[in-house]
This record gives structure tokens, C-alpha cells and sequence, in this order.
DNA sequence: CCCTAACTTAGACAAGGTCTAAATTTAAAG
DNA sequence: CTTTAAATTTAGACCTTGTCTAAGTTAGGG
């Protein structure tokens, strides 16, 4: 798969400093950043972005489909750049720390037709919670 | 099970007439309230309950097991009376509709140990998300 | 090189929630 | 029945997260 960039720029997405600099940030596969963070991080590379800049590029990101909103906690949303691979999320509820996790089955066959409701259901979102072995000790 | 009320005095829960509108607003089995909606209702009772208490009042209410918090969407919390049975949300994408599901499988059995990382797992939330009949029409 | 649509900006605004200090209420002791 | 200390409630200030707006700036096709 390109990397995000290349694939960005195939779909007309008009290439400014400021959303480079937002999606070279969200680089990494393992990295779950609130806005605040990521606002952070690139303006330590270009200090005038705006907090609104990063907002509207995060959102077209998950509007695209590049990027994935994540709700863990009911504090700031976070960004989850792993967007390409089904997976599900495992956090410490000392420390916070994310991992992201791949279950066995699809987690939607759990689900029998009984419990549906007629809903057309389209998405599951998975998350596990518990101490991390570093909190444990 | 006796009733939550009869549950929260056999602890040493002073009952105040706050407490008990909030928790009486809770009553029903299949309810998902905001803090504000519970306010509101509560208000209708007891006019002058301030948001503090309501929100202090469902703190303590989650703390001792008889309420769940609820993340559905990033906005307001939810507060769910039915703690007791272990269950799921489906939530419909459009008009926000809440139900309660019961997964076959108990769904910490789909994450395999060598995908646990080590941790101590207490707890696992799903979200179905999908539209609903109504919707859907 | 110019033009215009697209983009970015600062800062006001809004929702949801937390905190504080003062007032009130509870219930236990005298 | 009073006193009293601890628990509870209150109004409102404040904080965090996120959205919106109007004005300024920029990308990139012609």
C-alpha cells in the first residue's frame, strides 16, 4: 500500500504546509493521539497552525477514510492512523496506554439475528479494558 | 433482586430527597439518559436540584455498581440503570436509537492470550452500530 | 503572473463536565 | 429537645474539548 501522502495527493486533496505537517504526524501504525496532541506535535514543525486547522484536516481524514475516530475514554476523541487493518482496542485503566488488538472471530457472527432488531448493522467497535503487567507490579 | 433503592439503603447511602428523584428517574430496565435529561427529570419533582448534585449522584451510583456509564458517540454520557445483567449496545447510526443486546459468546473468549499483552482484562464494551428499521424505511 | 476557489487564521462561542466556598441538612450525642 | 460535626447541596465560576465565523492568505490552473 503507498503511504498516506501518495495516496493522498491521487484524490485531489489540494497538498497545503499545514496538512502535511498534520499527516506526517499521525505516521506511525501504533500511535493514538487526542487533536491537542497532534496540535502540538505540528506545530513544533510549523508554529503558526491553528488548533481549527487541525480540526478540519482530522476530519476530512476520517471522511476519507484515512484515519479512525476513537472514543475510549469520553474525554478528548483520538486519531488512529491504523485505519487499513480491522482491529480492536486494549487499554490500561491505570495508565491509559492503547494497544491495538486482533480477536479471533469476527466479532460481529456474535451477534445472533434474535438480538438485531431488523438493524442493518454495519460497524463493531470492540474495546478491552484492564491493568497493564507495567501497572500491575 | 431487591429494588435499587432498597439496595442503596442497606449500605449506609444517606437518602436525601435529591438522591432518591435521581435514582427514581432511573427506574426503568431499558433507559440510556444524558446527565442532562436526568436533570431535567428530576427537575420536574424537585425543582431546585442543582446540575452538581445530579452529576455528584450519578458518580456515586456508577461507584457502587448499580448504574453503567455509556460512551456512544463522543457527546454527552449516557447512564444505564441496567448494570446487573451483562449486556451490549446497538445504537442506530441515524436517529441515535439505543437497545440492549446479549452476544452469544462471551466476548472476552475471541482475544487469545498472545493477543492480551499481559494485561489483567476486567472488562470488554461493544458498540453495534447500524440503522435501524425506522431508519432504514 | 493573475485570479478565484480553497484553505487557514484568531478568537468568539457552545456543550459537557468539574470544582469551590458557602449554606443547609442530617443524625448522633448530650 | 438542643447542640454539633460531618455529610450533602447549591450557585456559579471555571475548565476542556470542539465548532463556527468572518477576514485574510495561498495554491495552482489559465
Amino acid at each position: 500500500m503507498p503511504d498516506l501522502l501518495d495516496r493522498l495527493r491521487e484524490r485531489d486533496w489540494r497538498l497545503t504546509a499545514q496538512r502535511r505537517v498534520v499527516t506526517e504526524v499521525l505516521g506511525g501504525e501504533h500511535v493514538h493521539l487526542t487533536a491537542d496532541e497532534i496540535h502540538a506535535l505540528a506545530a513544533r514543525r510549523l508554529p503558526e497552525i491553528s488548533r481549527a486547522t487541525v480540526y478540519n484536516t482530522l476530519s476530512e481524514l476520517v471522511a476519507l477514510g484515512e484515519i479512525r475516530e476513537v472514543n475510549t475514554d469520553g474525554r478528548a476523541k483520538r486519531y488512529d492512523p491504523n485505519a487499513h487493518q480491522a482491529h480492536q482496542h486494549l487499554i490500561c485503566i491505570q495508565c491509559g496506554t492503547i494497544k491495538d488488538v486482533h480477536p479471533e472471530d469476527n466479532p460481529l457472527s456474535a451477534l445472533p439475528p434474535s438480538e438485531r432488531f431488523g438493524f442493518d448493522i454495519s460497524d463493531v467497535e470492540i474495546t478491552y479494558r484492564g491493568l497493564c503487567p507495567n501497572c500491575a507490579s
